[in-house]
DNA sequence: CCCAATTTGTTCGTATGTATA
DNA sequence: TTATACATACGAACAAATTGG
């Protein structure tokens, strides 16, 4: 663990409460790399003589950020700054299964990976101007075997400067993993749009689907720990033998 | 407000935390329809005394049910059962939206109510037997005057005895609505299976759609208090002119 | 296997701030 | 203005989980 040293914070409270300045003060530190991801935090005593304030309200600040997923505790343990695994990516962005309902995990192939300027579409979905630099993904997805997912990714480059076709090739888990451990940027939650479309050729090809077969399109904006969106990701998926699967919980 | 008795909960701790045994008193009130929805709760001194335990604690038992949208608390007003209103429900169960992105609220033709018995797919998404009763009921959605979606709801006629048409056609407000001041169901979180499909004849026929084209099929089973299915609706979604909108959040 | 140190989890009680009626 | 109710903050004590000796 790195020793780190926190401010204390008298706060502006203008308007704002003690808590969600400290909250924030650990964002800053997991946005500005001075915490990466597994590192553990000190303990919560330590945490609030650092940042002056008792340990109730040093535990309401974490417990926000538990609840954002972006930190993790464990009895016993300590507190640490989450790290996206296989798993977690699993469960939190791939929303695809075969009709009798089972949790696979897909095999990816990428196709290629190429560097362009950012059309007028991707350029409003990740907030950039037209024209900046982006990084173009394809990935073909497979589950048991069969093409399933057809993804055409872009990336701001601004974000993943170094980002090249061999380090995505051998990348050893997903891509949110490598965005997260390779350039600092995590994903914490997307935005998805979906609608049913008649098979472009392109797809049909890819997914060895005859041409205008009824398939699900997904627009996914994914967005990182500030809120930027990181990734716009356009999904087509073949739903002959899986479905796309969404739970409405209370916000 | 009930001048509602708790008692007090010396609770067989076994294993599990007092708070979460205050919660489910909290929880067992409501479902039991001690507690209305829209009904103010005690204030937290009181509750705590009534629980026998301190305001952190009860706060903390609160604390569960306002993130399950289940009470809602306003600072220097109370705490109050949720009331499903017209927007709770746009906003938690509603997913389509035009493809600029406007939310609107949809036009709700309901096209007919009939009594029957159910199939093998609506009994196991259910959760009863093959063959028990149950309520279906065919609705037409407009949006600015487009027909978009085409709901078939299966409803287990046990949970919604006295149902009849005319209640569902004099509803002044959404089904879950309905559910809810009617007959104590709410509806809490759903989960939905999407694909994209040729369309049947007979949606074809309802929205006025060439059969075979496109759409978006939703097979969603919403889930009581206790999780406990209420309700399985099978709607297809004409994605011409609007989309299907998703939210990744951590879990 | 047990013990002790460390760390988070739970519970208590109190005081003060802020929004509402 | 006053009273009420929830929101925030503090500090203390004990319980439970983990780790390492």
């Amino acid at each position: 663990m790195p020793d780190m040293n926190f401010a204390p914070i008298h706060a502006a409270p203008a308007g704002q409460p003690l808590y969600k300045a400290v909250a924030r003060a650990l964002l800053g530190a997991i946005e500005s790399g001075q915490l990466k991801a597994g590192d553990a935090l000190a303990n919560e005593g330590e945490l609030a003589r650092d940042f002056g304030v008792s340990v109730g309200t040093l535990r309401k600040a974490v417990d926000e950020l538990v609840a954002a997923q972006i930190l993790l505790r464990q009895q016993g343990r300590g507190t640490f700054v989450a790290t996206h695994t296989r798993d977690r990516f699993l469960f939190q962005f791939f929303q695809v299964q075969s009709l009798e309902g089972a949790k696979e995990f897909p095999q990816v192939e990428t196709l290629d990976c190429t560097r362009g300027k950012a059309d007028e579409a991707e350029a409003h979905k990740l907030g950039i101007r037209q024209g900046e630099a982006v990084l173009r993904i394809r990935n073909r997805l497979h589950l048991r075997g069969a093409a399933v997912v057809y993804d055409r990714i872009c990336l701001p480059a601004r974000l993943f400067k170094g980002l090249t076709e061999k380090r995505v090739l051998d990348r050893p888990s997903t891509l949110y993993h490598l965005y997260q451990v390779g350039f600092g940027v995590t994903v914490v939650r997307a935005q998805e749009r979906l609608r049913a479309v008649a098979c472009s050729r392109e797809a049909a090809r890819v997914l060895g689907l005859a041409a205008g077969a009824p398939v699900l399109q997904v627009h996914r904006v994914a967005l990182g720990l500030n809120g930027q969106p990181v990734e716009y990701r356009v999904s087509t998926v073949d739903t002959a033998h899986h479905e796309y699967v969404s739970d409405l919980s209370p916000a």
